[in-house]
RNA sequence: GUGGAUGUAGCUCAACUGGUUAGAGCGCAUGGCUGUGGCCCGUGAGGCUGGGGGUUCAAGUCCCCUCAUCCACCCCA
């Protein structure tokens, strides 16, 4: 016996239902914004992301597959997609001087985590990029986007946390001053914090235990070391997203565990899913494209954790709307019937009709019952004593009504009387 | 990677302090007179009790290891 990966799932019929449902739904609303679906390989040179995402996150550090492959090249399976998109853009020259380019992705990314609920180590992202524009209108699009989303999928009152984390300029400077604020509390501050001391600073903001909470509640926000560039853009984003009535949450605390961000970053949080309820985040990255090898070209973009996403509308109640269903099922008796009933189970497929017949040869009464178990609106019964006829048994299942119909005209009057209930 | 909980049929769960052929509900299959669904009733299939080792006359139950899931941390979607 073999099983699934540990952290990897399969997603079964019932649930592939869902995960159409939220892709269709984000990829019509990404469409609506001008984004055009891009699809980069699912594994990349591991060097995109160690210099994208960057060596000392945590991500890169200790969370991706990389191998060798036969020829000796360092492979790693994606951990995210904005780098893979990022590289696409320079190396198939998709940019256009003073244009702005969009592009959204759907597919799996890869990371060694330890999993849980919300959690696993092959999860599927769906995300945007925009690149080409340093205008915070693209930064609130962005987060108008996902909001636009997760309201048609269901989920109104959820609102984005935003924060700046500052440029290339001002960051290091507020690093700087952070250090240097930390260095004699660094003692008191608990053991993930004395490593991210060293390691990443900023994400000692980020701590949840009590004791850091204390110290850093004494420390200068980054707001006040913004530089005059990126606290301009900071009071822009602020000022259209209250132009388009976005409810927002300002978090002085949110940083994001990829080195490429700069300015803006976001996350939507979900109530109802425990500890891993981020299911969708982004920001703005101006320096990835240089930094990947390409013209100075800033941009932004998001990604929605699918999973995540599909747990919340679970969590919430929301209705996924159901798959096609058949509306036919054919009951036939014996041989020579089923026979026939194969042709006229072609045809009425050939007309657009669902329709589903029993290959094994069963009682009716089997049969009828999963003609209701399928819920179907007629069944059509064939047997010896019809075929002797040149007719068949049409049986409307919810009227409880049957009547014979000669085989000519079968089709017509089924697909007639489907058609005007509206079945189609 | 750290800490904790759990693991019995397809699903949800039961089996007193170790003690006969491990049960129930739902689901599935099938039958209730010759060829008719839903409700009801009968019957049946389906478990090496996650896997491996140990203690014992005897292990689903106790111990160890392992795997998996869940929860928190960490991190992120």
């Amino acid at each position: 016996m073999f099983n699934t990966i540990k952290g990897t799932q399969d997603i079964l019929p019932d649930e592939m239902v869902k995960w159409k449902y939220v892709e269709s739904v984000s990829r019509k609303i990404f469409e609506k914004y001008g984004y055009r679906e891009i699809q980069t390989p699912i594994f990349e040179d591991t060097g995109l992301f160690t210099r994208g995402v960057g060596e000392m996150t945590d991500v890169v550090s200790k969370e991706m597959y990389s191998f060798k492959d036969r020829g000796g090249r360092d492979i790693t399976l994606r951990p995210e997609g904005t780098a893979s998109v990022a590289r696409a853009y320079i190396e198939d020259n998709l940019g256009i001087e003073g244009k702005v380019s969009k592009f959204y992705y759907v597919g799996p990314m890869f990371r060694y985590e330890r999993p849980q609920a919300g959690r696993y180590r092959q999860h599927c992202q769906i995300g945007c990029e925009a690149i080409g524009s340093v205008n915070p209108a693209l930064d609130v699009e962005l987060i108008n986007i996902l909001l636009n989303c997760f309201e048609e999928l269901g989920l109104s009152d959820l609102y984005p946390q935003l924060n700046s984390l500052g440029c290339l300029e001002c960051r290091p400077k507020y690093r700087d001053i952070l250090k240097e604020n930390l260095k004699d509390k660094k003692e008191k501050l608990c053991e993930d914090c004395k490593l991210r001391y060293d390691r990443n600073l900023l994400r000692i903001l980020d701590c949840k235990k009590e004791e850091c909470g204390k110290i850093i509640l004494d420390i200068p926000e980054i707001f006040n070391f913004l530089c005059k560039e990126c606290l301009e853009h900071f009071e822009k984003t602020k000022y259209f997203l209250d132009e388009f009535k976005i409810k927002y949450v300002l978090n002085k605390r949110l940083v994001r565990g990829f080195d490429y961000y700069t300015k803006t970053v976001f996350e939507i949080v979900c109530a109802k899913l425990g500890s891993q309820n981020a299911i969708a985040g982004g920001g703005r990255y101006d320096n990835l494209i240089e930094t990947l090898g390409g013209h100075k070209t800033a941009a932004a973009g998001f990604s929605i954790g699918m999973e995540r996403t599909i747990l919340a509308l679970q969590n919430y109640g929301i209705k996924f709307p159901s798959s096609l269903k058949s509306k036919i099922f054919l009951a036939c008796i014996g041989e020579k019937a089923f026979n026939f009933g194969i042709k006229l189970l072609a045809q009425i497929r050939k007309n657009g009709i669902l329709a589903e017949i029993d290959y094994n040869n069963r009682s009716l009464k089997s049969q009828m019952r999963t003609a209701n178990d399928l819920g179907v609106k007629y069944a059509i019964i064939i047997g010896e004593n019809e075929l002797a006829k040149n007719s068949v048994l049409v049986r409307d299942m919810e009227k409880n009504q049957q009547e014979e119909v000669p085989i000519g005209n079968v089709i017509a009057s089924v697909s007639e009387a489907i058609s005007k209930r509206g079945l189609i």
